[in-house]
DNA sequence: TGTACATCAGTGAACGCGCGTTCACTGATGTAC
DNA sequence: TGTACATCAGTGAACGCGCGTTCACTGATGTAC
């Protein structure tokens, strides 16, 4: 008793419909203030056919987590890998996530807000995936670089990302270019002079 | 027509009970999911009395800004004047950052989530007394550390934080060393090696 | 092929509950004279 | 001194509202035989 592709798709289409509904009103009131009749009405659906798809508004927001964040993570880690290797990984990263703001601000506003967010189930699933960031940061960096600073790095970087958030968009690469310097600064090493 | 001195403590009494309330369980639930009920029920007063206060959750907010965590980061940058001067501020930073975690985790949480949160004012506000923050780290830098790297550590600084809160009180020194270096390694100037 | 049955996303009615807010009131205390 | 009045923090009753959740149902579609 298999549903039909089609019928997968359908359900799937809601699915996101959720998702995407959600993060939208997220990055206005917050997430944690939302309820899951409002994340249904925004997804065009009746309250009860929430319960189709999530239990509650918690294991939704795993699955944005899950679903939404995280291949855009794995994508900006994978990005360093064909990064210039004389270059540092700095400015391949900001120039990733300044793209990656453009294209989905929610997205990013929710990564922002949940980081250090009240539940704590959400802060260890993104600093789970961030540290993965880190590592790929560490690998791209100079031998010298410790693994430490690669994390600090990405602090600095979600930083940015939520400064340039804030930000009119024509002030974002003036933003960019400070944060590309200043991640510089901390990943190269001080003995050799930056960019070495 | 003038209140008494002492009808005058009482009600910031009662005014204190409600902020720290709020933060006790901002610190479980998060403050953007609060009401104003809830608050008032936790500082042990009727729901209507709460309008003799605050006119709104927000406004609230704004107090525990103003009247807890403001007071807190002057102390925190006025410190830095004092430091010893061939030291760099990280170490003193650092070590004043932990004893607030340790006297008053719930108002770091407030400062750690709302800084991104979802409530504009709320992060308007803590990014000014942040900037404020900053520059006394800037002033207490080497001639050669850029604003930016000053503006980078205090980022640092309260991820630190936020990681410290997570941890196990016994793993915080830890946290506080590795974060000390990191600091030291974004402040001091590459060219001259750390420290000097 | 047709027929009976199972699955399952979506739904509307209904529930009890806690919310923010209004209102008129109390009681203590300060002011005017 | 006493008396009348103003101020104001705190209160309980009451309101309308949106919430999360349950329930039984519909209708489309896949399966068994």
């Amino acid at each position: 008793l298999r549903p039909t592709p089609e019928k997968k798709e359908e359900k799937e289409r809601v699915r996101l419909a959720l998702l995407r509904g959600t993060l939208r009103l997220a990055a206005v009131h917050g997430f944690p203030s939302l309820g899951l009749r409002e994340a249904a009405r925004e997804a065009g659906i009746a309250p009860t056919s929430f319960y189709r798809h999530f239990e509650d508004m918690n294991e939704l927001g795993m699955a944005l987590i899950h679903d939404l964040l995280e291949p855009r993570l794995r994508e900006l880690a994978d990005s360093l890998q064909s990064a210039d290797p004389g270059q540092g990984p700095a400015d391949e990263l900001v120039a990733r996530t300044f793209k990656f703001i453009e294209e989905d601000p929610e997205l990013l506003r929710f990564l922002l807000a949940e980081q250090h967010g009240a539940f704590p189930a959400f802060r260890t699933a993104l600093r789970t995936r961030l540290a993965a960031l880190a590592e790929a940061v560490h690998a791209a960096s100079g031998p010298g670089t410790p693994l430490s600073a690669a994390e600090a790095s990405i602090v600095l970087l979600l930083d940015g990302a939520g400064r340039a958030l804030d930000s009119e968009p024509g002030a974002r690469q003036a933003v960019a270019v400070r944060l590309v310097e200043t991640m510089d600064r901390l990943l190269s090493n001080p003995q050799n002079g930056p960019g070495a």
